[in-house]
DNA sequence: CGCGACTTTGAAGGCACTCAAACACTGTGG
DNA sequence: CCACAGTGTTTGAGTGCCTTCAAAGTCGCG
């Protein structure tokens, strides 16, 4: 407990999240400044929520260390998960044109945060050319996200979804340095099925398909991929195919 | 024709659409440093490409007149339609992060664009803070559309897609100072029924039904809107609920 | 231990897809 | 001006994937 504790507090200049995170392409000396300006909070408890649609925006949040889930509702009160966000990823960018939030941002697991005062960060950002550069690629990412889900939600099947998760997750342990085929997922079952637009039960079927099926495991928090191959292949993603964007008509 | 030529080359301070583009909030003098940058260039014909998936990124783009598709293709060829782009919107957020386009921009008509060379922008953008923020402005509608996006292919089912489409498409004419009952949309049945991740023949018998029931009626490019509140109970909007994304749990 | 929340499993049904064929519209060339 | 090809739309019949509903099973925590 003590170990995670001092890793709360960590000042971005000794942050392992720095290639992720804001940090990225800055200087020594910059790095400094903008650490100044960063708020260390308590962490957040599992079922916290770090902001609610509605609120005010007051900050952009970098995550160090937990899980959050941005979520609304439908006006039918249907829950509509729209992503899931690991350490050095940014939140926040929703309530950038409105100034007040539009989804609500909960802690799925014991969550620390680094908070960004948005006066402050905008000032800085007017400053360094470099920092401002990395906000572009944090916003930029924030759409390319968003474009990715809808893909996902597009024209694949029930199979497809669950499999292409589990990969696009173990891609994002791997981009942070960590196991890439065995990892920690503290994210309900029901969640990723909101998320992908699906049921829980369906999930659940076919994550005891692909555990038969020798692709990959996802027991109790704890997510094991058996074959990457079988895997990739169930996602409908080759890796072997760099025109398929290109227009033809 | 030589009316819609005149269209093609107003100056952004007789432009009708400033309150939807760029210039929005922008004193006399700002707009007229804004205008110095723009390259006005011939229009699009129908089935030109503005851009391509891969091209570097040299600008962003207003568009004057006309529609344009942002497409791509999953790694097995089916092409994925990220949105339709109206006179006002700006194209180009694709590529921010990464200085190339991840996606294709096709012009489904007679299309005329601003264009704003990035480096030039982004200068105008340090100098002009109102600008910089309306710059935020477009690229969190970019982000929010995204979401809006997923939300309607998640646990939607075919009718309230099709009708939130329409009711989508005249709230955007509307905002525009156009009639948003009965206006003209250049866009194929087969494009939007891809937007939505349904099939053409799906898209033409929920028409066909809304025809039926009084609702809307979209033939030849002409869409008419009968009952608003059909349209919108169809849609699964109801106008009044303002805590619907409130958290509650 | 016992409660609440989440997950698993089974059976039945519906919505949207697929396949197929006819129909309408547009532009082109004879 | 009409014939005709190409593209998009409509309509119908059959099927399959995922949902829904229901109930039992498991996990986590006071």
């Amino acid at each position: 407990m003590s170990e995670v504790r001092s890793a709360f507090n960590v000042s971005c200049k000794n942050c392992g999240l720095q290639k992720i995170c804001f940090p990225t392409g800055l200087q020594k000396d910059e790095i400094e400044r903008l650490d100044n300006i960063v708020d260390r909070r308590a962490p957040l408890k599992k079922g916290q929520h770090l902001f609610e649609a509605n609120d005010n925006f007051n900050a952009l949040y970098a995550i160090r260390a937990g899980v959050v889930k941005l979520y609304s509702f439908t006006n039918t009160g249907e829950e509509i998960v729209h992503g899931f966000y690991l350490p050095g990823d940014v939140l926040g960018i929703d309530a950038l044109g409105s100034r007040r939030h539009q989804y609500n941002a909960i802690a799925l697991d014991t969550t620390s945060v680094c908070s960004l005062p948005f006066e402050k960060f905008s000032n800085l950002t007017d400053e360094l050319p470099q920092l401002n550069k990395q906000m572009m690629n944090v916003i930029s990412k924030e759409v390319l996200d968003g474009r990715m889900h809808s893909e996902l939600l597009v024209r694949r099947n029930a199979d497809q979804r669950v499999a292409q998760f589990i990969w696009n997750m173990s891609e994002r342990y791997r981009s942070r340095g960590y196991a890439s085929s065995e990892f920690r997922l503290s994210i309900l079952h029901r969640d990723v099925a909101v998320y992908l637009g699906l049921t829980p039960e369906t999930v659940s079927r076919i994550l005891a398909k692909f555990h038969a099926d020798g692709v990959a495991t996802w027991k109790k928090k704890e997510v094991v991929i058996h074959d990457m191959d079988k895997l990739l292949n169930t996602a409908g993603i080759q890796t072997s195919c760099d025109s398929c964007n290109k227009a033809t008509a």
